[in-house]
DNA sequence: CCACCCAACTTGTACCAACAAGATGAGAAG
DNA sequence: CTTCTCATCTTGTTGGTACAAGTTGGGTGG
């Protein structure tokens, strides 16, 4: 049996000081030239503690002022509330169209979308941000027959993209939902300013209408601001008080 | 504009190569020394690039044998097929009983089971695995005076709880999923098994019956092996080939 | 032939030094 | 009083060294 490591050691105990509240949420850790001196460890050491608690995602560094615990509450999106919205609570919540592209469809795209690999989709880049901080980055995916025509090949904001679509005949009457969790890549840390030590919530939806699949929306999520939640069968009981 | 640093120029270089193939999964990096002289850099630097890739959950590194490109293939878990199963594929797959607990409720368990703070619960604690790896630990919560005098007061496994609790008068009609991503505790990384830079995917189920929340389900999920899926209305559409 | 040991490789931990760069507040200058 | 400068504090980056510990394969000795 071989001991702990330090630097291990070390940031354990900041662990149980953080969880325990003994340093606050959002207040400031001591400087590693103090905490040098109160563990008697190397400044490479208690920087390889802090790494490890920024890469779990309990701290956030700030250069030049110090080292912070993290301190961001989710928000929770009701995921089968209304087709389109869905983001609560937080004055400042919108969506902005960001991008519209026309593209062939990947083999992945493709067989969500139940179309020839290749075929022409139309995509429509969004982000949402919820007061200062943009909370997920999404494009949704439409096969080229379906829109064509529609206000959905325009390059600026619609009011619900479902409602056009049933309006031209293509009424969503189901949804698939495959969530997963990873790290971000570096572009998504930037688009999301992400701190280290936040996973992404990747969220592929494909809306169905009778016929066929109408619309793919790829979501990506900053992981500790967002809570996903879902409901199935019959949910008096929750909601009743 | 500042010059991106040497260590995530590395990283950057090497992130490409694992993306393209170049490395491919399941591969050895070179050794540090070779990078040293491939990079023109410190071992300090060379290690602060793979540590990124590492908290990235892009690679994986074994004491004494080398750096190696992660490679694990997701399942995916279908949330409303059947109750209590749910894993597919990859033989071996199973759950076992690992510990019976009574205990008080916390202010969250009370708030989700809807009984008050306080209050006893029954906690059957398990786990999931799949193959060799553990994939998933959970604990469920169920009320005291639910479970009083039935098989689920037992050390033992049981074929559906939810099937037990049916038959002495709360039927599952519904449930609330209530999903959130994050990086794993170190105890949580030691028991899934985790390499630094995974993510978890902790599920919240309260089932529902007509009357009342029955019972509470948190599930904890090696973020990279598990895909959550979930389907809402029609799906005809979907399941048509 | 087999078992053991050890040399040589690997990554992990810990230390030191130095400079860069962001942030802040005190104090000088207007 | 207001504004600017700068000393000083902070974290970030990069270089170096040394030793510990896990792994492997070859060679030695039985």
């Amino acid at each position: 049996m071989r001991p702990e490591s330090r630097y291990r050691q070390i940031a354990r105990i900041l662990r149980r000081e953080i969880h325990e509240g003994i340093l606050p949420r959002g207040g400031r850790l001591p400087s590693e030239k103090q905490m040098e001196e109160r563990f008697d460890a190397s400044r490479n050491t208690i920087r390889l503690a802090l790494g490890m608690l920024r890469n779990q995602g309990l701290i956030v560094s700030r250069p030049g002022r110090g080292h912070f615990v993290q301190d961001v509450v989710p928000d929770t999106f009701h995921a089968n509330r209304s087709g389109s919205k869905g983001l609560n609570e937080s004055g400042m919540a919108g969506q902005n169209l960001e991008e519209l592209q026309l593209l062939s469809a990947t083999p992945d795209i493709a067989s969500r979308l139940r179309v020839p690999e290749g075929a022409m989709v139309v995509v429509r880049r969004m982000y949402r941000f919820s007061g200062e901080i943009s909370s997920s980055v999404s494009a949704a995916y439409y096969p080229m027959d379906l829109v064509q025509d529609t206000p959905l090949m325009l390059p600026q904001d619609v009011e619900s993209a479902l409602a056009v679509l049933a309006e031209y005949g293509q009424r969503q009457v189901g949804f698939v939902d495959e969530l997963q969790t990873r790290m971000p890549g570096p572009q998504e840390a930037d688009q999301l300013e992400l701190p280290p030590g936040v996973p992404v919530l990747v969220v592929h939806r494909t809306d169905l209408s009778e016929e066929r699949p109408i619309r793919l929306v790829h979501t990506v999520y900053a992981g500790h601001s967002i809570r996903y939640q879902y409901e199935h069968g019959d949910m008096s009981a929750y909601h009743r008080d």
